[in-house]
DNA sequence: GCTAAAAGCTAACATCATTAGCTTGAGTGT
DNA sequence: ACACTCAAGCTAATGATGTTAGCTTTTAGC
């Protein structure tokens, strides 16, 4: 398998465009963008990747299996509540540290189950289930609790990565009270 | 005030914006394909509209005002739980009847507190806060309240939008489980 | 060394947003 | 009634974009 003037692969193609977006925006980033930043002519792209809409679906899949990553590390040796706060702050960490790639998450609808995207995502549930195993969920309210964790997270991590947040209130402050809320919320729940 | 040739409005041109990317979908809403629709040259839309980006920013206030609007009459006469669910099914549902206004949404920085986008978003607080006035929350805890409540419904409602919710456990079930957590866990608040 | 295939290139095309400048038509003042 | 104004809409042009087609070059394996 010939492998000629290189250092160029669609990995490699993937992680620039992440880390592009990371700097630029992802609204910013181009395929000529691309191009440029890892030192090569636009065409020559689509050696490694379908088009602009693939790029952007590389970047999102890697986005969520680098959030899966580290909300996974983050939560080990930890259960309940101290889970819980150690994967919402990783989250967002990782969410202002990666704006670019976080946002190309968002708006995105997987094709089937095949779907990289939908593959990643689920990857990504699986922190949130170690969390939900601190508290009394019966197996039945498992999908609702995970559902449920994941909106909140997402909501939270989506409104600060795009700044909607106006008033003065810390944000962290905010955040701390959000997942106590969500704490309260996980431990009063009922056994039907 | 001569007015030619009309029947064409900022106004006129915004919403007629909102109701294609309804249909065709926010990334897909394009100025040739807008000035095809409201029966008009593209670049004639320039005298409506500075351009894409405000095109794209007044599209969002306007989703903006209209969930707000939905969201003050959907808890009218209701108080606690009760104007909790009915705020986060109203919001649900103009979400999956209007996608592409709200995608609009998503994703957005605005520029000064004299932001048409910022006002809006400001306006559409209100029925949160009003739901709120339910609860027992000190006001001192109330920008966090808000946003806690913001981030919830925000989350779920895009997670939705875009489909991203794979297994077949029932939507509606995850989300009414979803208010009531939240709901136990503004009952459970405690005075600090 | 020779060959095959992948990587990269140039050229070209369609589409898009946007600007500049012209044309036209409706309302206003006399 | 009539001319004047000025904004709505048009055509033409520009630069940037994503993408395709086809050519050239480089490297790995025989």
């Amino acid at each position: 398998m010939p492998v000629p003037r290189a250092g160029l692969d669609a990995a490699t193609v993937v992680a620039a465009g992440a880390e592009l977006a990371d700097e630029i925006g992802f609204a910013e980033l181009t395929m000529a963008r691309l191009a440029e930043r890892v030192g090569v002519k636009a065409p020559s792209l689509y050696k490694h990747v379908a088009g602009q809409d693939d790029l952007n679906r590389r970047i999102a899949a890697l986005a969520l299996a680098e959030v899966a990553d580290t909300l996974g590390t983050a939560i080990q040796g930890r259960s309940g509540r101290d889970a819980l706060g150690a994967a919402a702050r990783a989250l967002r960490r990782y969410v202002l540290d990666h704006p670019g790639r976080y946002a190309a998450t968002a708006g995105l609808t997987a094709t089937g189950p095949e779907d990289p995207i939908a593959i990643a995502a689920a990857q990504g549930i699986a922190p949130f289930a170690a969390v939900l195993r601190g508290y009394d969920i019966t197996p039945d309210q498992m999908p609702h609790a995970l559902r449920s964790l994941r909106s909140v997270f997402h909501g939270f991590a989506t409104l600060q990565a795009t700044d909607s947040f106006q008033w003065s209130a810390d944000v962290d402050d905010s955040f701390d009270w959000l997942i106590d809320l969500v704490d309260r919320g996980l431990r009063a729940t009922p056994a039907p």
